[in-house]
DNA sequence: TTGTACGCGTTATCAG
DNA sequence: CTGATAACGCGTACAA
């Protein structure tokens, strides 16, 4: 079976290739004759034009990257969700990487990405104080970075977050107005810019109440995690408030509660940033800071392409703020 | 900034382009020294082959597609996390491609693929009935195809699920060793492989405790499946056990006790297969039957890059089964 | 309106 | 051991 490509057209039409060419992609120099004879015959041949070679000539690639520290995690693929549907509606495809909060990993993705595979990158990182050379190298090669969610600052680009620190702070406001003495923060990384603003928000409410502050440093290993969650409520001044930088701090701090059989939210009460579709039905349902990780994905895409194509957009610095919505459960009484 | 290529590190070391090209790929016909002015300045210019040109020479791509509903759902998640690690591993690129649930789109996407943009595609589909059509025509284009989890019976090829008829056995009969006597099974697709293996399991257990079973068809439509499944526990024989073929529809089950007040499990018992991380944190804790999600990402994955590169195993038709297994929580009691 | 010729960056073949 | 040349498939400047 010989392959479909123009010089087959061409051939098969006694016709030179560029034409053929011209005549496919609606050149206003052939004529209608012409043109229909030649979409007739790709349309029977099932041609399919060869995205490498177009690639190579046109110097694009119609594909981005997403770069992301993992994806079982509701945040991440609700984000992708509109990440993929506006780039579906564009013509463009979708490579995903995993950098598994990776340092090494992130910056070897990047680096391979200086090649040209892709025409831009979406990205939310693994830690925002990784050397970020390899980044300012893609600024060189003009390949257009947008981050989300986890940001970096000291590239200048268009940042796709929610109001993290406020959020912070109403969350607390809430801990508080249910009658919380003792509230802890529970720190998934303090190397994370939505982790600091987070926290940020967090202090200022704490502070403007005369509360003393409990900043707990968990990380990405589960065990550990439960573990310090334990220590924490084992210690002489037990929180009576929780509130959880990221949701699966929030799924250790119950399950550390039911090994101490504690009851949330008589004994504590927890609220946590989350996109689990679950929450509402946990036990007992949980009070979340819900980001529209949907939209924030669909903002990311949009802004990237923007800078892409015929007549591209600068990203110049610029942080889009989608807000998150506080949404109250039985978890905080 | 001149871009850096072959042609770029040839003239500044005086050498010809084929000679540098070889040089890199650590050719046995190219002298050590060569060899190592070459490599110094490609590292020193921080050089990077082109991948289009790569492709378009060599006609592999390094890059394969994974085709999936949905991907916020943590069994897809989860199968993305080990497509990807093996692909990584392998040096191999992922493309994602969601179709909520679409024909039509599946349809569009396998199309586009034709064009040689993906070296090998991995795939669960939408529905199973969808016209396969374009499938075939992807053997003739020699690009192939490995199914997990919703396969496609038509295509001779690999296909990795899970023991889905005996766990959908072994689910039912743990309803009925708790003492459900009337028992219904939610099915989300008739189409789809998973739904009718599962349905089998449930139908041969059910039948051979002489029981009447009782198939309800849900779909993808959250609203309608809760009214679906209020309408269900509005008739008056209720069912005292409840197995859900997705965990979408496990939750709706549980919303829909939610309101009608309907007590999990002395009211209904809950059974279903399910990724979900929360599972034990629901009200009550969930009893799942549990996929390797994980696990049957990184076999699909695996046999797919199996059938690609320098000697290619041909891929036969094969199933390979990773089981689930049956996790006893609260729901049921 | 159509054709010719070239180049995108790489690798493979052939020659020396 | 190295170099010249062609080819992968496509798009476009230039010519006619």
């Amino acid at each position: 079976m010989d392959k479909v490509n123009l010089k087959r057209l061409a051939k098969e039409l006694n016709l030179s290739v560029s034409t053929v060419s011209r005549a496919l992609s609606d050149s206003y120099e052939i004529s209608l004759e012409t043109k229909e004879k030649v979409r007739a015959l790709a349309q029977k041949l099932n041609y399919q034009p060869n995205p490498y070679a177009k690639s190579l000539r046109k110097q694009e690639s119609s594909t981005i990257a997403v770069i992301i520290p993992e994806i079982a995690n509701s945040f991440f693929s609700l984000a992708i969700n509109g990440i993929e549907e506006v780039a579906q509606e564009k013509g463009y495809h979708v490579l995903i990487y995993l950098t598994h909060e990776n340092q090494l990993r992130e910056e070897a993705i990047i680096r391979h990405l200086l090649n040209g595979r892709v025409d831009g990158i979406l990205m939310s990182m693994a830690t925002q104080t990784s050397a970020v050379n390899h980044l300012f190298e893609l600024k060189e090669k003009n390949i257009p970075i947008v981050f989300f969610d986890r940001i970096c600052d000291q590239i200048n680009t268009v940042k796709v977050v929610t109001d993290d620190f406020e959020s912070g702070f109403k969350a607390t406001q809430h801990l508080i107005n249910q009658g919380c003495k003792k509230i802890a923060y529970l720190s998934v990384s303090p190397n994370l810019s939505i982790d600091q603003k987070r926290v940020n928000g967090y202090l200022k409410c704490i502070h403007a109440h005369q509360m003393e502050d409990q900043v707990v440093y968990c990380g990405n290993n589960d065990e550990q995690n439960l573990s310090t969650i334990k220590t924490l409520f084992g210690s002489t001044e037990r929180p009576d408030g929780v509130f959880a930088s990221v949701e699966k701090l929030a799924l250790s701090t119950y399950a550390a509660c039911e090994e101490l059989s504690l009851l949330i939210p008589a004994d504590v009460k927890v609220v946590s940033f989350s996109n689990l579709p679950t929450a509402p039905l946990l036990n007992p349902s949980l009070t979340t800071i819900t980001q529209p990780a949907y939209q924030i994905g669909k903002e990311a895409a949009t802004s990237l392409f923007g800078a892409l194509g015929r007549n591209p957009i600068e990203l110049k610095e610029r942080e889009i703020v989608v807000p998150s919505t506080l949404i109250l459960r039985k978890s905080t009484g």
